[in-house]
DNA sequence: CTTGGAATGTCAACAAGGCTGACATAAAAT
DNA sequence: ATTTTATGTCAGCCTTGTTGACATTCCAAG
């Protein structure tokens, strides 16, 4: 037993395809996660925010003005979920939502000077454990790192992750 | 833009290391693991059950006849909230609780037939889709891969990473 | 123009699963 | 005998998911 899965699957020496080196990286993932949002973690609860208030500030962030539409489909929760934390980043004066001006049935959302300050912080705090991580391994590793990581999407989270344009209609 | 990927990640040109090359492996990490634990989570909802319960059946798992207290370090959770999954993982048959021998305090976790089988069902869909991730980006890829999420995780954290064995006290 | 449906966003209520605190029990350690 | 440790349980809170109901706005068919 236990040399079940891999046997000689293509290329070169294929031999890491075993349940084991894959148990293995099933935990790596379920560890690397917990580190990588632990340090934002931190920041927010000071603030009382959950990370679904990271998310949010994070992709309001990057794409400015987007609606609270396109912001659900990136971040695949429900509207009524994404509604409560939107709410209390308005009512904190971190978001403004302005009506549309093609439709006004749309808000664009946007960071305010405030909400600028703590995505900056919680990103700045995150990125500097991934630029850790990357130089302790090295740019090959972080090639390879990126490619298994989006190989890992979801085919159609994928497309949004290349995209960055709001391509909805 | 647009070449932005891998353009010249090699040799020793650090250069990779841009506030926006980070953002962009930060939100690899968030779709992917989106990705990582879709499937099983869609086995979980047919069971009524959540990735607290398959967190608990993957450790208990691994480490056959572990202690509860073990448990907590490995998850990073209260007892109260992991007694409440285990309480119903063992209700259903799913985990046997038995006294520990040496130490009678103790209760050691044991998955029973049905805990296997469920967690066998939830670990193959993911080992399938790390495989497939595996598969497309190659070996080399998958080692540093592995390398940039070790030196992501917690210092402490990466020991049990490596540990395996309990070592408490 | 009007009207009905679709799109968009908000409010209300509930559930899962984290958390803390308090407390009980049994067993080990001192 | 007393204290400490390991575990379990109850109560209550919070965040963040969920569904249902509803208001507003747009648009297209009549």
């Amino acid at each position: 037993m236990s040399e079940s899965t891999s046997g000689t699957i293509s290329g070169e020496n294929l031999l890491f395809l075993t349940d084991e080196q894959l148990r293995k990286g099933i935990e790596a993932m379920f560890f690397a996660y917990r580190g990588f949002t632990a340090d934002p973690d931190r920041i927010l609860e000071e603030h009382g925010y959950g990370r679904a208030h990271h998310r949010a500030l994070h992709f309001i962030n990057r794409t400015h003005g987007t609606t609270v539409n396109s912001l659900l489909a990136v971040l695949g929760v429900t509207k009524q979920s994404l509604n409560r934390v939107l709410r209390t980043l308005i009512e904190d004066g971190l978001v403004e939502s302005r009506v549309g001006r093609t439709d006004r049935r749309e808000r664009n959302l946007y960071l305010t000077e405030a909400g600028r300050e703590l995505e900056r912080a919680l990103s700045e705090a995150q990125r500097e454990r991934m630029r850790a991580a990357y130089r302790a391994a090295g740019p090959q590793a972080v090639a390879g790192f990126r490619q298994v990581l989006e190989a890992m999407m979801d085919d159609e989270i994928r497309r949004q992750y290349h995209g960055l344009k709001d391509r909805r209609k």
